[in-house]
DNA sequence: CACTCAATGCAATCGGTTTGCAAATGCGTT
DNA sequence: AACGCATTTGCAAACCGATTGCATTGAGTG
């Protein structure tokens, strides 16, 4: 399918891979590898759309962990590098796991209908971006940018009146 | 439409631009024209950046106009075309006046030291959302993009420094 | 001038997120 | 294999932006 990753040629999907990069990481950074973390890694490991602190909680089940500790560590992991965090602007963070392979930020374009959140590969141009930032003398700059609209499922539906 | 505002008998203070647009509009959605409203507009008149409904409050003067009465005021604005609602992220609606002068929904550029906002006038590639829209079907796909970096001021400071 | 419904003030509430603190636990050290 | 200490966790309470129920006020209209 996708092409072969070159550090671990063995595996197609992800969800078998050991969790040796995350617990170095962890390690690198005096971070504790708990079983929260290998929990939440792994969670999001098998999910395709970013997903909200509420959302991991829910697939971890309530009972394996506390809301609190799953706040606390998505901070943590995502100072690490290990997730990346979305803000689709309906007031939950969403996480994805920031995996060497598909490092690079993207974007998303969201079903406002029924939140079906896709990826959009497509990049966004960056020299828009440098002339942005050194026009006005920026440094650092970085972007927030995600697609709004509606789906084709959502479209066939009937549902609301408009 | 633009002419010397008869100024209202019991209007606060300012308000030199006239507010016939705006009653317009509010009227012909049958809203009223309240002194809440005709406040909050010119806060905004008067600034250039977005600001938030706490901010709005505050250049109100606390007692002029409850917080409930502009969060509620700022959906009414919006849905009315009159305002903007921006979201940069950090927790809080910002609005924009939207009067027709000031083209249609643009960009920012956030420090993210000072929070200064900057607005950005280079245009988006429109061709790129109708291109992602296309490729996955949605329709009606609007965007939100936003930038966020040092400024000038920022980079001159010393500052914590990794 | 009276009437009616929109709008406001106030307080309670809500959902997401953060935090204080004591108990539990990872993990390098002994 | 046990120890010791800093990191983590669970729990509860606090926070914060935002929303809402309700009684009252007030704008616009006949």
């Amino acid at each position: 399918m996708s092409k072969p990753c070159s550090r671990h040629p063995h595996t197609h999907r992800l969800i078998q891979q050991p969790l040796t990069e995350l617990t170095e990481k962890l390690r690198q950074g005096s971070r504790k590898v708990t079983g929260p973390r290998q929990a939440i890694l792994d969670v999001l490991r098998r999910h395709a759309s970013p997903l909200t602190n509420k959302e991991i909680h829910a697939a971890l089940g309530k009972e394996d962990c506390d809301l609190a500790t799953i706040y606390r560590n998505m901070h943590t992991l995502e100072r690490m590098g290990l997730v990346r965090r979305y803000d689709f602007g309906d007031g939950a963070a969403r996480f994805e796991l920031a995996s060497e392979e598909e490092s690079a930020h993207h974007h998303h374009l969201v079903c406002t209908r029924c939140s079906m959140i896709l990826e959009v590969d497509d990049c966004f141009p960056e020299e828009f971006q440098a002339s942005v930032a050194s026009r006005h003398g920026f440094v650092g700059v970085s972007h927030r940018l995600e697609f709004f609209g509606i789906c084709p499922k959502c479209q066939a539906t009937p549902s609301a009146t408009a």
